[in-house]
DNA sequence: CTTTTTGCAAACCCTTTGCAAGACA
DNA sequence: TGTCTTGCAAAGGGTTTGCAAAAAG
């Protein structure tokens, strides 16, 4: 848990606030367009602690690296198969999923992640849209 | 796409039959067993290439490395928190999933992947197993 | 002044690649 | 023989870590 107030965790936290599902390269970039000295490390750092005590969400997803989001309830994401964008995605019942799913004889479910893969609107209206 | 018949290849494609979703990993330890001078990129090259040919499924899994499966289908993963091993769970209506999802206005959704989280039979039995 | 936080650089893990040597057909 | 496939070793990328220096309280 983080005790003390720096320079370097605002800057983190404010990119994360700032941009929309920021992979941690992301937010390091973001950080060094005001700061350039804080250090790769540090932006690590700070988010995985976040993560951890809960302020912020890490998202695992497939086949992207970990990104961040500030909205701590539960909702599913979509990749965008062109551009690699996330969006939110309200999905209605996944409990009804992971009810209706024919659990591992033995095993035991805990959690049902929903992710999709398409089109974010730039790319599905044919923008030279590339990376977020 | 693969024109000669080869002692490696061999090895790896067996592996893999053998083996329950292997990661690369997994296959070159199997692999290693049988013959050690099988080369780490040999392993990644022939799985990437029956991949691509659709003669196994690569599983790209949110917090995992790829895995690799013989079942062509679609279905779901459940993948252990506990050790890591993966089992297939039958879900039946993605397809409904997606089309309640409410879509990002002005994107394209164009597949649904549900993974689960759980304990497999062995850990949920409270066995001192750990990663496959 | 004590303890936390930082920056650096190196280490790490997993995967891919360039290239010359080797093996298949 | 010709060219596909391999092994090696190095390069990637993304993330983490150890440690001494800097900064917060």
């Amino acid at each position: 848990m983080r005790t003390r107030k720096t320079h370097q965790t605002e800057l983190v936290m404010q990119a994360v606030h700032a941009l929309d599902h920021p992979t941690a390269s992301n937010v390091l970039d973001a950080v060094h367009e005001l700061d350039p000295s804080v250090s790769r490390a540090t932006v690590f750092r700070v988010l995985a602690e976040a993560a951890e005590s809960g302020e912020v969400q890490r998202l695992v997803l497939a086949g992207s690296s970990d990104c961040f989001d500030i909205t701590l309830c539960k909702h599913a994401h979509m990749v965008c198969s062109r551009c690699g964008a996330i969006s939110d995605v309200d999905v209605p019942d996944t409990s009804a999923l992971q009810r209706d799913a024919v659990g591992v004889k033995g095993g035991r479910i805990d959690a049902c992640h929903v992710q999709f893969f398409g089109l974010c609107p730039e790319c599905n209206r044919g923008e030279p849209h590339q990376n977020q």
